[in-house]
DNA sequence: CGTAAATACCACACTAACATGATGTTATCG
DNA sequence: CGATAACATCATGTTAGTGTGGTATTTACG
C-alpha cells in the first residue's frame, strides 16, 4: 500500500531540496545523496531521468550537478513523479471489470474513482515551492547545510 | 501507482464472487480461477491465506472449496485486503521526514494524511455485500454461471 | 593540453511479488 | 478400504523494482 514507489519518493525529496536551494548553481548528486540518505548511483540515474523529462537541468563536467529547470512554483509534484509512476492505473476498476464507467458503474466505482482523482489532484495542485516552504529535517543535516550553503565552491 | 497489489485484487474479486453465491456450499478454486481469469494455484494460495485470516472457510476433500466465513455484510473489504497489504505505510511522511505529525507537520502533511485516511476509510466502511450487489461482468462469464448455479453438483 | 571532477551509461546483483508445476494431505463415495 | 477430488504446501521460475560498481564522456581549470 505504498502509493508511491521508492524511486518517486527519492525524486520528490531531491527535488524539494533543490527547490530549497535559492541560487541557481547546480548541486552535486553525491551531496544530495548524502544529505537525503539515498544510494548515490541510484539517485544519479533517477535525476538523469528527471532531466530528460525536462524537470531538471543537468550540468556535466567539473562544477556540474542538477538544478531545477524552472521556478519551483511552476513545477507540480506530478511532473516530478510522473516519469516513475503509471498514473493511468488510478483509473482502473477496483474489481477488474471490463465495463465500469460513470454510466455502467460497479458498486465501488464512485468512491474508488473519487480516491484516485483526489490523489492525482494533489500531485497536480501541489508544487515544489509548497514543499520547500516548510522546515525540513533530512537524514544527514550537516550534508544539507553544506549543500545549501554551496560549501564546495568557496 | 497501483494502490492495491495484484494479490489483493485477486482476493477482492474472488471474495465478491463468493458473496454473490447465495447458498452456503463451497466453490472450487478451479472454477473461481477460471471465472475470474486468475492463475489457479496462485489463487489457491491466496484464498488459503484468507482462510487462515478467518475471512473464508476452506473445506478440504471431495466437494470441498471456499465459502465466506460469515455474512457478506459483516466482512469489510479491509479484512479481505489486509493480509496482503502494509496499511501502516499509509501513515508514512511523503517526504520521509523523521518528525512529521500533526504538531510538527511537513508541508504536505495535512493533504497527504487525508488521502491515506480516505483510502483506509473506504476499505473499512465498504463490505463484500456492497460489492456483490452490483451486476458484475467477470472475465469468463460462462464459468461464473456454472459456479453460481452450482453446476458441478447436479 | 592534461588532469580532475562531475554526469551518463552499462552490466550485474539482490529482493519481493507474481506465477507454475509437482507432490502431500484430507475427505467423500462407491 | 481404495480411488478420486478437492485443498495445502513446496520447490522453482520469472519479472520488475531497487541497488552497486565500473567505465565512458563531458567540462573546468591550471
Amino acid at each position: 500500500m505504498a502509493i508511491l514507489s521508492q524511486t518517486s519518493e527519492y525524486a520528490l525529496r531531491a527535488a524539494t531540496l533543490l527547490a530549497q536551494h535559492a541560487d541557481a548553481s547546480p548541486l552535486h548528486v553525491a551531496i544530495l545523496a548524502e544529505a537525503l540518505g539515498i544510494p548515490r548511483n541510484y539517485l544519479s540515474k533517477t535525476l538523469s531521468q528527471l532531466a530528460r523529462a525536462g524537470v531538471l537541468d543537468s550540468v556535466r563536467g567539473k562544477h556540474g550537478g542538477f538544478r531545477l529547470a524552472r521556478p519551483a512554483a511552476e513545477i507540480p509534484l506530478y511532473d516530478v513523479v510522473e516519469p516513475f509512476e503509471r498514473f493511468a492505473e488510478t483509473r482502473r476498476c477496483l474489481l477488474g471489470q471490463s465495463v465500469c464507467n460513470d454510466s455502467q458503474p460497479c458498486a465501488a466505482h464512485e468512491t474508488w474513482k473519487a480516491i484516485g482523482e483526489r490523489i492525482v489532484h494533489f500531485f497536480r495542485r501541489t508544487t515544489l515551492a509548497d514543499l520547500a516552504r516548510s522546515r525540513t529535517r533530512w537524514p544527514n543535516q550537516t550534508a544539507v547545510t553544506r549543500a545549501l550553503s554551496d560549501w564546495m565552491r568557496v
